[in-house]
DNA sequence: CTGAAAGCGCTTACAG
DNA sequence: CTGAAAGCGCTTACAG
């Protein structure tokens, strides 16, 4: 029922060689050939089979793209990035979901390889999948990109935020504020939330403000889940400790979440309590007070993750690159200027 | 450099055609064979190109979805349950963003028609693609559904929201509160907010309280930029006009700008004003108060439009059905029951 | 149970 | 400037 080649060539009196050379305008065609071929084209309102013709050329045009979940306010964004730079190279995007599984992930991209995508851009790889040889042996067959995945594997190009300075940055901004006892909140095991961690402990350390129990983990969840845990978690803090007069959260949801416990308690941010938060999602910008928070860059990562992999599909998968993005502070109205 | 069916076959000392049954099962062979060649398989680490086998079996395992944007608290939930149905089928997902643009629209379903998709998913469909023939030859060729397209196509299948009852439930909940004076609050021209203010007008004019100046249009924007235009003119309205009780936003965006307007002028909600959103996004439950909207039911309409993708992709795309699904209100903390 | 061969829709050297 | 033919990687009647 669909129109071939084949069906443009007969009508127009030509080989489908013929149309093939119209159609890409690669070689020398009669102009009168041409327009012939042309307007047959339009009649049968031909569309070429782009499978068929990537089964041909030995390349193809389609890019893998796997996310642990779309339904979430930072990968959205980094997607939205990833395919307005890619269509504008003639690209498009296969997607797919791995729901934060490690085995979904394997999966995935087994099955974008059988798609034959061109490359592969994953965001937030499996841990466990990158320190087991998965990653390794796939990336020899077809370029690989990482986004936010600390990519000890060779031959895998990856951008990255340092959120170590990150960390460092929203807690000197908290510091030189004159905030000395700050809250840390995570959730559960991520590296992100150790690296951020870890800079928190040595930085409260160094000024003889770490205490253990200031630092709470809400446990796992998503969107709105992530806020509430947050919110009985704070809130348990709060009535018991009011030393505190900052909190740094590892993400902006956990950030709002910590808000939402302050008004519950009838504290005002950031006149009673500062909050900074993490990411720099749409999210920030949509709640009030407006959350201070740290930049992840997220176009960014999308637009870079993109050219790296086109430069790794352009030379043939031969050479990496790691791209670490500098976090920045956005200060908006939720940390105190003064301190306490 | 790929490994290819025929490496396979010739390490196994087999015929191609071989290779190809226990690859995919569908015909006898002998248990010994099987296993070498499966014994092959896992040594060359062959995965088959599903290109070249959709090319063969003249069919398709990819479906298209387009959407006017990725960077929105709606179509991700939409997509995520697209996804996870067509997944479960063994279909894969191939993304087009038109980025609001009707044109680019048709580009996108054109080049998910060259890649041979099965059929497409679209979100939010231009008005004028609809009215004008596009749909109307595309869908003879492949099965397409919408996703909120008041599809007046004939042979393309819709889910949608009937949001003309929505409006109505979520008035009467607050006219039934003893809401009278209801501010109206929408953006520049779409369909979804016409039907909206279409019915505020007739309720209003039934209860004797409908003035045009209670109608107001925030501009266009996505994202925070509504939130952000919405503050300005709640903002300006209130200053003026203290006698609303009651705010209808046609999205829980729209809602959430006008809290945070009422939190700025000091104007407690509920206490002081009540607000109730459209949509039911996460945004709904994240911020504080928690609000008051009416459910569109994403999920579902993601579920539901897979499901009659598959359903025309089954039957030869020659049934077609349209599914409207029914709002309902999601009682939360920003309406006042008592009204005023 | 297995292999040889045709064919899916295209592109591209090759020959003219 | 144009056509015939090979080939991309697979599947599936057909024959044995």
């Amino acid at each position: 029922m669909k129109i071939t080649i084949q069906d443009v060539a007969k009508k127009a009196e030509v080989s489908v060689a013929t149309v093939s050379r119209v159609l890409n305008g690669n070689y020398p065609v009669k102009a009168e050939t041409k327009e012939k071929v042309q307007k047959v084209i339009k009649e049968l309102n031909f569309i070429p089979n782009i499978q068929a013709r990537e089964l041909t050329r030995q390349k193809s045009t389609a890019i893998g793209v796997v996310l642990p979940s779309i339904n979430n306010m930072f990968f959205p964004e980094v997607v939205t990035s990833i395919e307005t730079a890619l269509k504008a190279k003639g690209y498009s995007l296969i997607l797919c979901c791995s729901n934060n599984d490690r085995e979904e992930e394997v999966r995935c991209i087994n099955d974008l390889l059988a798609r034959n995508v061109a490359g592969v851009i994953v965001l937030d790889p499996n841990t466990s999948n990158i320190n087991s040889d998965f990653y390794k042996s796939i990336a020899k067959t077809v370029p690989i990109v990482f986004i936010n995945g600390h990519a000890s594997v060779e031959n895998i190009s990856s951008v990255s935020n340092d959120e170590s300075i990150g960390a460092e940055i929203a807690l000197k901004y908290l510091i030189n504020n004159n905030h000395k006892n700050i809250l840390f909140i995570r959730g559960e095991n991520s590296a992100s939330y150790d690296i951020k961690e870890k800079k928190y402990i040595s930085m409260l350390t160094n000024s003889n403000h770490y205490h253990p129990s200031n630092v709470i983990n809400i446990g796992k969840g998503n969107g709105s889940e992530t806020v509430d845990n947050t919110i009985v978690s704070v809130t348990n803090f709060l009535t018991k400790n009011r030393k505190i007069t900052a909190i740094f959260a590892c993400n902006d949801l956990m950030a709002v979440g910590a808000i939402n416990a302050c008004k519950r308690l009838g504290l005002n941010v950031p006149e009673d309590i500062s909050v900074i938060g993490f990411d720099n999602t749409e999210l920030s910008k949509i709640v009030e007070p407006k959350l201070t928070t740290i930049d992840q860059n997220m176009s960014l990562l999308g637009e870079n993750a993109a050219e790296l992999l086109l430069e790794k599909i352009t030379y043939n998968n031969e050479f990496s690159k790691k791209i670490i993005l500098n976090n920045k502070l956005v200060i908006r109205e939720t940390v105190n200027q003064q301190g306490d």
